[in-house]
DNA sequence: AATGTGTTCTTTTTT
DNA sequence: AGAACACATT
């Protein structure tokens, strides 16, 4: 027996030895199922001969991409490891289509990758040229409807226009796609449109990507949408070498498009496939497993795997119930700390999860009120700062000159006297010439007695300028590294100086760019001009998770769904109330149900040793700043008792329900006010009531505020008022 | 052209 | 409550 396979359970010495035909590995939370990828790829190799390079992993997020080439490094030499595919679905298309785009006509080789910001902007420019009113007309839903169907390979022409709303969306999805190519830019959904185009269009490409990739394997199945199944499903074609692991349990992305039915259409569409279980969990103790299985259990839609550990019954799930959303919190950091003093576990073991990111703050809050380290897992955040977005619209300007909305965003920043005016005439000049915007800069300073240009003197003069600095540019990225004509960008254009302009948010945004700065060393002295592809597709497909690192040593705030894939010793899981977790937004539909239960077994099965659940009485919501009270978690009452500790099945205590202590400077002081001060509504939500003056009406929220209890009524014909209860001559009805 | 003011919208989850 | 954006003022 190799030593591929030492250490193996029979399921997964199945899954790695099964090389050949269709299977499909049936993967339970914790199952070893990156365990059996990565040995079958290193067992492909080392004991099949098959070459690195006919070998294509699909993984999830790039984390899991890295994680895989790590683990494979250390059964494969790093010549081997480094010709194996292994990427998301989003980064392997963008890596074919950097080499193959150009024979579709009307995208080039350096095109960018548009954020979902910039997807918006796209929305309303198309908005903006049809003659559409914004306000009408969603931005924001147009969005959604265009990657909606994209997600469903939907063409702009083949969009039903049942309705008139369906129709303009036709239409606004049309002039979208037409920004976008005109930018020579692409959305997330485009990178595995395009590709599916480009193998359905061009035969020959298609047949070198089949040809390459004898050996397909695709993790988490369940969460692939219907372009990625037919892109595995093409290029598996004949040897159908297609090993796919999923977990319909586990499928939490239907709202992107995704659907686990995909799982039971691969079983259809390859019949002769190889079915495997992996059942044992090695990761969490039998407390934990239970509980998740109970959890999952009312489920209808799902494939039968009976999953078992052997880890042991471990600790009780703790259950806690707190006062409000702050003091949830502030028990959960007072816990982080007390695990580390008490009981030794480090607080970079520790995750805090949650349904929705606006809970985020709050514990953020928490942990800086307790000076306690935190990890909160929102990347892109970083991307969002002004400068770094300046910045990378300058290096992306510099890439894809066809990109107007990144110079857009930097024609004027650092101030250089181009304003909105100038601009318009600019597009408007630009358009009648047939050139792009930048090649109408850059053709202003060439051809210095152009006569028939709209500009001022003064304009004129600026733009110019301004295009001697592209000039300089252009010729510097072919000569200097990534890192060296950064320093040379920041420096010529003088965003050095404009942003560290001596303050100390100055001094913090000049940090931020030599961050970014630093994010390019990696790649090297390779001339500018030959990475910056790549470089600006890793900048645009990184995930939350990516940010997680082995020696991280502070606890991690990430939401239920960037946990996926992960795996901590101890669990917190906050907000457990029926509204925020099951959101409500899916409580009006059985199918979304079953994804928010799927999503609550993907968040206890992330932990190992220990889980909480916490929950509190009552948390603001939405905008108002009002208390509102909330209830339990239907997930909380599907636990057996004997599982878990503390909340409401033990035998209740007299303080379960803690009161705030110390809190008089929140809802102020006894000393100043005459009344008797009040902690607790005396209104319900949903209560009739009648108002003297405004008649009937029905209490929507209620709340405490320096003693003072108000409430939000809304009266039949009067619309909402707010009303404070000792004034106001309240009658229950 | 830069800065200030007001209005409106938003919160489900993300590559 | 806060961001984002449109519009107005200096």
């Amino acid at each position: 027996m190799t030593n591929l396979l030492v250490g193996l359970n029979d399921p997964q010495r199945e899954a790695v030895t099964t090389i050949d035909g269709p299977v499909l590995t049936l993967a339970g939370p914790g199952s070893g199922k990156t365990r059996a990828l990565t040995h079958r790829i290193a067992y492909l190799i080392q004991e099949c001969g098959i070459a690195p390079w006919n070998i294509l992993a699909v993984t999830f997020t790039n984390k899991a991409a890295k994680e895989m080439r790590n683990r494979l490094l250390t059964m494969l030499s790093e010549n081997q490891v480094y010709y194996v595919s292994v990427g998301t679905f989003h980064s392997l298309c963008a890596r074919w289509l950097r080499r193959e785009i150009e024979v579709l006509g009307y995208y080039d080789t350096n095109f960018v990758i548009y954020d979902t910001n910039e997807q918006q902007t796209i929305v309303k420019k198309a908005l903006r040229e049809m003659d559409l009113d914004e306000k009408r007309w969603r931005p924001n839903a147009m969005h959604r409807v265009i990657s909606n169907a994209k997600n469903e390979m939907i063409t702009p022409d083949k969009l039903p226009v049942r309705t008139y709303q369906e129709e303009i969306a036709a239409r606004v999805y049309e002039q979208y796609q037409k920004l976008m190519q005109q930018n020579n830019a692409m959305d997330f959904d485009d990178l595995l449109l395009i590709t599916h185009l480009l193998f359905q269009s061009q035969p020959e490409v298609l047949a070198k990507y089949r040809e390459q990739y004898q050996y397909v394997m695709v993790d988490e199945f369940q969460d692939t949408n219907m372009v990625q199944y037919q892109l595995v499903q093409m290029l598996a074609g004949k040897h159908g070498n297609i090993f796919s692991v999923g977990d319909i349990d586990q499928g939490i992305y239907s709202w992107r498009g995704a659907d686990y039915r995909n799982v039971l259409n691969f079983q259809k569409d390859y019949p002769t496939h190889k079915l495997i279980r992996l059942s044992q969990n090695y990761r969490s103790t039998d407390t934990i497993v239970n509980a998740a299985k109970h959890i999952i259990s009312k489920n209808t839609q799902r494939i039968e795997n009976e999953l078992f550990t052997e880890r042991g019954l471990g600790h009780k799930i703790k259950q806690v119930e707190k006062y409000d959303a702050e003091e949830e919190a502030d028990y959960v950091v007072s816990e982080v700390r007390r695990l580390n003093d008490e009981e030794n576990i480090p607080a970079g073991d520790v995750a805090v999860m949650y349904r929705t990111n606006a809970q985020s703050r709050l514990l953020e809050e928490a942990f800086i009120r307790q000076s306690m380290p935190y990890l909160l897992l929102r990347g892109i955040k970083f991307y969002e700062r002004k400068e770094i977005k300046d910045l990378l619209a300058y290096l992306r300007v510099l890439h894809n000159p066809a990109d107007s909305l990144s110079l857009s965003r930097i024609i004027n920043v650092p101030a250089r006297g181009i304003g909105a005016k100038t601009i318009s005439k600019l597009d408007r000049w630009a358009f009648s010439q047939n050139l792009s915007p930048l090649k109408a800069i850059l053709r202003l300073g060439v051809e210095l007695n152009l006569q028939n240009h709209p500009f001022s003197t003064r304009s004129k003069r600026v733009l110019t300028g301004f295009g001697q600095l592209l000039d300089r540019l252009f010729v510097a990225k072919e000569n200097l590294s990534l890192p060296d004509f950064f320093d040379f960008l920041v420096a010529r254009s003088n965003y050095k100086e404009f942003t560290k302009d001596g303050s100390e948010e100055g001094e913090e945004r000049w940090e931020n760019l030599l961050e970014l700065r630093r994010s390019m060393t990696s790649f090297g002295p390779t001339s500018a001009v030959e990475v910056l592809g790549e470089f600006l597709e890793n900048v645009a497909l990184v995930a939350d998770a990516d940010m997680l690192t082995e020696e991280n040593s502070a606890t991690a705030l990430l939401t239920l769904h960037t946990a996926k894939g992960l795996e901590f010793p101890v669990v917190f899981i906050v907000g457990m109330e029926d509204g925020l977790f099951p959101h409500s937004r899916s409580a009006e539909d059985s199918e979304r149900m079953e994804e928010e239960r799927r999503l609550a077994y993907v968040g206890v099965t992330r932990a190992k040793d220990r889980l909480y659940l916490t929950r509190a009485f009552r948390r603001q919501r939405g905008y108002s700043g009002f208390y509102e009270p909330s209830e339990a978690s239907r997930f909380l009452s599907d636990l057996p008792p004997e599982l878990v500790d503390g909340g409401r099945r033990s035998p209740r205590k007299s303080s379960t329900i803690s009161r705030p202590k110390n809190k008089s400077t929140r809802w102020g002081s006894t000393k100043k006010s005459a009344t008797p001060t009040k902690t607790t509504v005396s209104y319900k939500i949903g209560e009739k009531v009648t108002h003297a003056k405004f008649g009937k009406g029905t209490v929507i929220s209620t709340k405490i505020d320096r003693g003072e209890e108000y409430v939000q009524v809304a009266f039949e014909g009067q619309g909402i008022k707010t009303l404070a209860v000792s004034f106001a001559k309240l009658e229950r009805s």
